[in-house]
DNA sequence: TTGTAAGCGTTATCAT
DNA sequence: ATGATAACGCTTACAA
């Protein structure tokens, strides 16, 4: 195949027919063929099938933009996440997406990375494709500073925004999440009880999910009456197992690592291997977020299930039940569950 | 036909203002507004200042319905893939959507699920929202008999499609793929060359991609004049390790495994662990994609790296261009490396 | 049940 | 350099 040129023009008039040329075809009103289009009822059988015939027959597809522009939506969402390539993250793209589109709305996907005026600068170019609603995938939209966080509420008045794995208040918002501090709390007496000294909490974000899930650790330890040791933070989003080895090499006298994440839990597994610990003889782990890493880590991956599948559920479902006029919790917190594998031996 | 569309309520007046409120306030009209909106030169300074001021006072943000409806375009792509929550389609997805981004493209993702109605019914949907183009992401979205592809080359009719993975010949299609089948056919050999009796091909997919791999394990085999064993076929997009596990139990006599995905690979380390067999020494593997999967398996997996970033920004420059009303090579065929890590032991 | 006509908010083509 | 005004293709009161 050599170079190709496209013969492609989609300026105007190249294009296909409008609503002009069916009415005429049709030998009706562009008015009878708008009814026929949008399912009205005022519309006489006879009629009805003429006009699909020919919309049929000519094979004529209404101008999305032309509707959009007089119904003022295009039935489209955003759906923002930092970072589509993380395993977790996509799955709740992928789901998201899936449920969207079920319900008839599209899917503007933005990946917007970690910085927050990055965050901020997509945030308002979707809101100017005027988008009818707003999903941001992840608890790294929330940041620590309350300031931090105003121009998701700004955002919100135009448009209703729905936060998955966060927690933000305000008119327009809705939070969807899951309670990762009462499992990591859980998690972490489970093992001191089951005869650990100590447990190590690893993990690499300062999120609302990353400080929840540490608040957890500690009150954990509190419950049984221990000194929370010092957590171990990696700062990069996008890091590497050999970096997660590299950093828990450095520290010493922990005998359980709660990882904020399964890849990094996979980090503490390897880790152990190459110390020459077994798992979890030696060393227990736990991971979170129970994904398809924990399957494929040996031994498999104890891990904490935020029910990925359930929150989007209740994103999906909250988005468009707001978008459609219905009232909605503006907050809504589910259980989450540890899921033992073979990384722990609860004795 | 899916021509309905649903009671909306059409809201107006509660929207921000409009050009004409604009240039009343400015004093212009609204022509000049336009001008500046649009960066013409044919403005005076003064002019443009003033209108500038207004529209930053106001925040004022031009109706992208309406600007979609005249210039026939909103400048946006659709990105098809059959799964966002695959790790390898889910990195594609998030690399192909920062690039179209930065040339200023919005991207309309649509997880169309691996079923061919599915697949068709979609492309004709992101067409009717009047996308510039379209990618399809991953070899799955080409069928085995060519009369199930013709509705990509119908697609194409209508606006360019570039293809990730997949190979399609047609006007106005762009394909863009590794060559996994030298590559395929370099490890099998590689294998064989360094002493093991019997390679088994381990695949879940008759796609483009996996026919094509499959070919190329059979040249290996025949150029170290060995016969090809039978492939093991998994006939489970979403395949889970156990499955895995449990197919390559039943069977005997390799002593490698070539894998066509690297979490095919993972199930090929972990069946070895459960039979007592030592990877390398008893059992080579070699995944495919090089994946984070392959780093967090134990040992790592040696895997054929398809370069997935290198793909995406030829996918990227090949619909920007074409877009951009530039020939383009209709059939980029990039090499693929083999990654050696510890599942291997080529001495 | 059907048709007429007024928006919807831009861009672009003319004049001036 | 600027201003009228005609597309762009649809939905939807309001009339008939």
């Amino acid at each position: 195949m050599g170079l190709q040129v496209s013969a492609y023009t989609r300026k105007k008039g190249a294009e296909g027919l409008n609503i002009y040329d069916i009415s005429r075809l049709a030998g009706v009103s562009i008015a009878t063929v708008s009814r026929v289009l949008n399912d009205s009822d005022r519309v006489s059988p006879r009629t009805r099938e003429k006009v699909l015939r020919v919309i049929e027959e000519n094979g004529y597809e209404p101008n999305a933009f032309a509707r959009g522009l007089g119904l003022n939506t295009m039935h489209t969402v955003g759906l923002l996440c930092a970072d589509a390539g993380d395993p977790y993250l996509a799955q709740a793209v992928n789901d998201l997406e899936r449920r969207l589109r079920k319900s008839g709305y599209d899917s503007l996907l933005c990946c917007t990375g970690y910085e927050r005026e990055d965050k901020e600068k997509y945030v308002s170019l979707l809101l100017q494709k005027r988008v009818d609603g707003l999903v941001l995938v992840g608890s790294h939209f929330v940041e620590r500073e309350e300031a931090g966080n105003d121009y998701i509420r700004r955002a919100a008045e135009k448009a209703p925004v729905v936060l998955l794995g966060g927690e933000l208040t305000g008119e327009n918002l809705y939070s969807v999440r899951c309670d990762e501090r009462a499992a990591m709390r859980a998690a972490t007496a489970r093992l001191l009880r089951s005869g650990r000294r100590e447990v190590l909490f690893l993990y690499n974000s300062l999120s609302f999910s990353g400080r929840n899930k540490l608040a957890g650790y500690r009150e954990g330890c509190a419950d049984c009456g221990r000194a929370a040791a010092e957590p171990l933070l990696l700062d990069a989003y996008r890091f590497d197992v050999e970096e997660v080895q590299a950093a828990l090499a450095a520290r010493a006298g922990f005998d359980a690592v709660l990882a904020a994440d399964d890849r990094l839990a996979v980090g503490a597994v390897k880790y152990a291997k190459r110390a020459g610990l077994r798992v979890p003889q030696d060393l227990a782990v736990v991971g979170c977020n129970n994904s398809a890493i924990a399957l494929y880590c040996d031994p498999e991956l104890t891990s904490i299930d935020n029910r990925l599948g359930a929150l989007c559920e209740q994103v999906a479902e909250a988005l468009l039940n707001v978008l459609a006029g219905n009232p909605w919790e503006s907050r809504t917190v589910l259980p989450a569950a540890l899921v033992e594998r073979g990384s722990t031996d609860f004795s």
